[in-house]
DNA sequence: ATTCTCACG
DNA sequence: ACGTACGTGAGAATA
């Protein structure tokens, strides 16, 4: 933080994104882009993130990332800790739109793990004496669910060949052989499967892997020509839903969307990419609920002294007894992989370590 | 109570 | 011309 006064040559509270806009956009002029809803200068990730070559930009990036950890996890779940010496989330089966569960008093969905301060947290998490944790999570849930309602023939069958989907799709958009399919590329295609699922635009996919609106409109065109299944689905679901006024998952859960005749364009928008996603997320979430009753019940009939203690929407955490590691994995398998026939294979990654943290 | 930001999938 | 990626919950600042 002293750095941060230092090279701003002024004391501020860092943590108020307004005084912290003045500094930055007002005090040192630097090149201001977004403004947030109540018009002032916005300052989240996105926006530092293009700033980073300033150097008081990137000590900042660095400061809000430690302080959240803190303030979140290290201080907040502290005061979640029972006398049993475990944390007790609730898990809320009727707030989300899509049919997911959410989880609160403390949310157990969002343990970090993506930073190096991050998974210190997470390894904190250890089963009781004599236990370990196994877990298993679905590899791709929502592309492979994507390629079945789509019922794109290109994408079932990079998932029947059992290619790397990011990889596979990069080879083909930039038309390569996969051997020759580059980092960049990898991460380029990466970004478009999953704006993809959200309903993408040129704009923020550009924004989202720094390249020009231009180039990001290429590979968006040449994505939905190689995969032209999904680009009709893609039209169908909105032409459905306006048609409708609601869309629905595999097993019928229906989301309306009374947003498609909103007055306002943007409103509209925002109703058609949620008539996309809404089906896949919702599907997925679907697979997983019947998943997890089946490992339940199966855990319960078999009397294992194994038990489900986490759910995080593709994966499913059981704090399993040692002398039960490889049943508890068979169960995990066989039930998540079999939750649904889907046109292509479910594949499941197992794992099994002492914390939370994999590896 | 609301806004902004950021942790996760 | 429009405006710009889906779903959550929580902490800090601000009003
Ligand atoms: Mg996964």
């Amino acid at each position: 933080a002293s750095d941060i006064f230092d090279l701003a040559g002024m004391t501020f509270n860092i943590n108020s994104p307004k005084q912290l806009g003045n500094v930055l956009f007002e005090e040192l002029k630097l090149p201001k882009s977004k403004t947030n809803a109540s018009g002032g200068y916005s300052t989240s990730v996105d926006v530092l993130e293009k700033l980073k070559m300033y150097p008081i930009v990137d000590k900042i990036l660095y400061y809000r990332t430690v302080s959240k950890l803190y303030s979140t996890y290290a201080q907040g779940l502290l005061s979640a800790i029972s006398s049993d010496g475990r944390i007790h989330s609730k898990f809320k089966q009727t707030v989300t739109a899509t049919g997911r569960i959410s989880s609160t008093d403390p949310n157990l969905q969002n343990i970090p793990i993506r930073t190096e301060i991050g998974r210190k947290i997470r390894k904190a998490f250890i089963p009781e004496e004599g236990f370990t944790i196994v877990s298993g999570d679905y590899s791709q849930i929502e592309l492979r669910i994507l390629a079945h309602i789509a019922q794109d023939k290109n994408m079932i069958k990079a998932f029947l060949d059992n290619e790397d989907i990011h990889t596979s799709t990069a080879a083909k958009v930039f038309s390569i052989p996969l051997q020759e399919v580059t980092k960049e590329q990898r991460y380029a295609a990466k970004a478009v499967n999953f704006g993809i699922i959200y309903g993408i635009s040129d704009y923020s996919l550009s924004q989202d892997i720094n390249v020009s609106v231009k180039n990001a409109g290429k590979y968006i065109k040449d994505y939905l020509e190689h995969y032209s299944g999904v680009k009709e689905y893609m039209e169908r679901i909105v032409k459905t839903a306006i048609e409708n006024g609601y869309v629905k998952t595999i097993y019928g859960r229906r989301r309306y969307l009374p947003e498609l005749s909103s007055p306002k364009h943007s409103v509209r928008e925002f109703g058609k990419r949620v008539a996309l996603n809404a089906p896949i997320q919702g599907s997925a979430a679907d697979i997983m609920k019947i998943a997890m009753i089946k490992v339940y019940n199966e855990l319960k009939t078999k009397k294992l002294k194994s038990r489900l203690i986490l759910q995080v929407h593709d994966e499913l955490v059981i704090e399993t007894s040692i002398d039960e590691i490889e049943e508890v994995k068979s169960i995990l398998l066989h039930n998540m992989r079999d939750s649904f026939e889907l046109s292509v294979p479910l594949e499941i990654d197992l794992s099994q370590q002492n914390s939370l943290l994999k590896g």
